[in-house]
RNA sequence: GGCCUCGUGGCGGAGUGGUGACGCAGAGGACUGCAAAUCCUUGCACCCGAGUUCGAUUCUCGGCGAGGCCUCCA
């Protein structure tokens, strides 16, 4: 093994050597998405940074010994909403399913073209109710929570270090600045952990009456669930951290009597446009369906491999101008790496490296940059650049072309060079164009020995 | 008001107390019948001010500027 793993913790804030609790069993949790919309290309950027972690660790400490959690959020008054405006004449349950289902395939086959892994365990929410129920019982039974006005509330003031990990102690807050105080909680910084619902919104039965979770209470449950009470690795958004997971972190805590929740807290800057976070509530958002499959953006689509690298030529805590200038730089990029199969060779140690160094993507992309490039004239570098590549999740993979057009092709380009040597650069021509056209390229090149020109061909990318 | 980031050439971005990576784009050249690809060469920068220092882009302080969180948000 080589260099250490660190990573910035936000907790401490700190870059810190990454200790695992258990080697045998390293586990991650990341914030997956609400389901009630497309999502945007700020929505892809935890998925991508978060997936090079969960490949770095699985190098590290083995396939068989991470386990990776990124939950799907499908309840929320934004999906009720969403619900009512698109099926108005369906049953509200009904209608919400549509939602959520439509929303979550979508989710699905827009991180998988941006080169994600699928996570080992992606629970919803509303596959968690009875353990959400049952933290919060047992929050009210540690004197951590009450029932008030028809909602149950966690008690802020009933811890000492509530703001562990935002930083923020309680009464600097401005209260009731942003958020009108609401008369029934104790501090005003009280939130919910369940609330009731009305007949028009979907409820679950409780001891509390027929109602719903509250934001935050989600995550703790299905990461108490199937991560454990204290876990390595929680990862979001930067904007995260406060609210959602510094109340995640009071309710897992005060629920499991434990110092932290997670060891590692990781959170990943926004992608902005024109200097301004991207987000749903601006509207200055793009999506990545858009981005993938329609010509809404600089006219044109954008594989996912290019959206996948243009996001890691950027450290992860940085904030990302989102530029069309700087997708064309990746694809540029890509375009002079050699395609491959991931094999069982080792990843570069540069590479390695500098992932190890708190997740530095940008010097890994330019060590595997330098790696493609030795490649180039050295072909037993490939193994090496194809499992470094993969560890970013950036490999090109070789298109598949069909032996007889492989063949075909040969033909033409032979016949290309039987006209050159007749001089009939016009004819030649021909053929280099109507190639070119169906998306062969041709590479001429000069035999070192005999002088003679050679011509390559590549698909082009 | 509180709490956080950040400010390096056209762009993406390293880094260091002592002439300043690297990549992309640009420019020039080689090769070519012409291109493409490839190779070689190359211009351009460290927000401002004060301080510490023989010397600061790098350290300290103060500004200025940008962004974020404190409400849903990746």
């Amino acid at each position: 093994m080589s260099a250490a793993l660190k990573l910035y913790n936000t907790l401490t804030r700190k870059e810190a050597e990454f200790r695992p609790i258990d080697p045998q069993n390293v586990r991650m949790y990341v914030c997956g998405p609400t389901v009630y919309d497309y999502a945007h290309i700020g929505n892809a950027r935890p998925a991508i940074v978060f997936d090079v972690l969960y490949r770095l660790l699985r190098h590290v400490y083995g396939e068989a010994h991470v386990t990776y959690a990124r939950n799907i959020t499908d309840v929320d008054d934004k999906i009720n909403a969403r619900a009512l405006r698109d099926h108005p004449g369906l049953p509200l349950n009904e209608a919400i399913r549509l939602v959520t289902e439509k929303t979550e395939t979508q989710y699905h086959e827009d991180v998988r073209a941006l080169g994600c892994l699928e996570p080992n365990i992606e629970p919803r929410a509303t596959d968690n109710i009875p353990q959400m129920i049952e933290i919060i019982e047992k929050l009210i039974a540690r004197g951590h929570a009450y029932v008030a006005g028809g909602e149950v509330l966690f008690d802020t003031k009933s811890m000492t270090d509530y703001g562990q990990l935002s930083k923020r102690p309680l009464d600097e807050q401005q209260a009731g600045a942003r958020v009108a105080v609401d008369v029934h909680k104790k501090t005003p910084g009280d939130f919910v952990l369940w609330k009731l619902s009305s007949h028009n919104e979907p409820g679950w039965e409780s001891p509390w009456g027929r109602g719903r979770p509250g934001w935050h209470i989600e995550c703790s449950a299905m990461s108490g669930r199937y991560l454990g009470e204290v876990f390595d690795i929680h990862g979001g958004g930067l904007d995260l951290i406060f609210p959602h997971h510094e109340n995640e972190n009071a309710q897992s805590r005060c629920a499991h009597g434990t110092d932290v929740m997670a060891n590692v807290w990781m959170h990943n800057g926004f992608v902005q446009v024109e200097g301004r976070k991207m987000s749903k509530s601006e509207g200055n958002f793009v999506t990545i369906y858009d981005l993938l499959h329609t010509e809404k953006f600089a006219g044109r689509q954008w594989p996912g491999e290019v959206l996948r690298l243009a996001m890691l030529m950027t450290h992860y805590r940085e904030p990302i101008d989102f530029s069309v200038k700087r997708l064309e730089e990746a694809e540029r990029l890509l375009s002079k790496w050699p395609t491959a199969e991931a094999g069982d060779a080792a990843p570069c140690d540069t590479v390695l490296a500098a992932l190890s160094d708190d997740l530095n993507t940008v010097a890994a992309v330019q060590a595997l940059h330098a790696l493609a490039q030795e490649a180039q004239s050295d072909r037993t570098l490939l193994p090496v650049f194809a499992a470094s590549a993969d560890l970013l999740g950036v490999l090109p993979k070789p298109t598949e072309i069909d032996e007889a057009v492989a063949v075909e092709i040969d033909a033409r380009v032979k016949a290309r060079l039987e006209l050159l040597k007749a001089k009939n650069f016009a004819e030649a021509d021909k053929i280099r164009d109507t190639l070119s056209a169906e998306g062969i390229q041709l590479k001429d090149g000069k035999d070192p020995a005999s002088g003679e020109r050679v011509t390559t061909w590549e698909v082009k990318r």
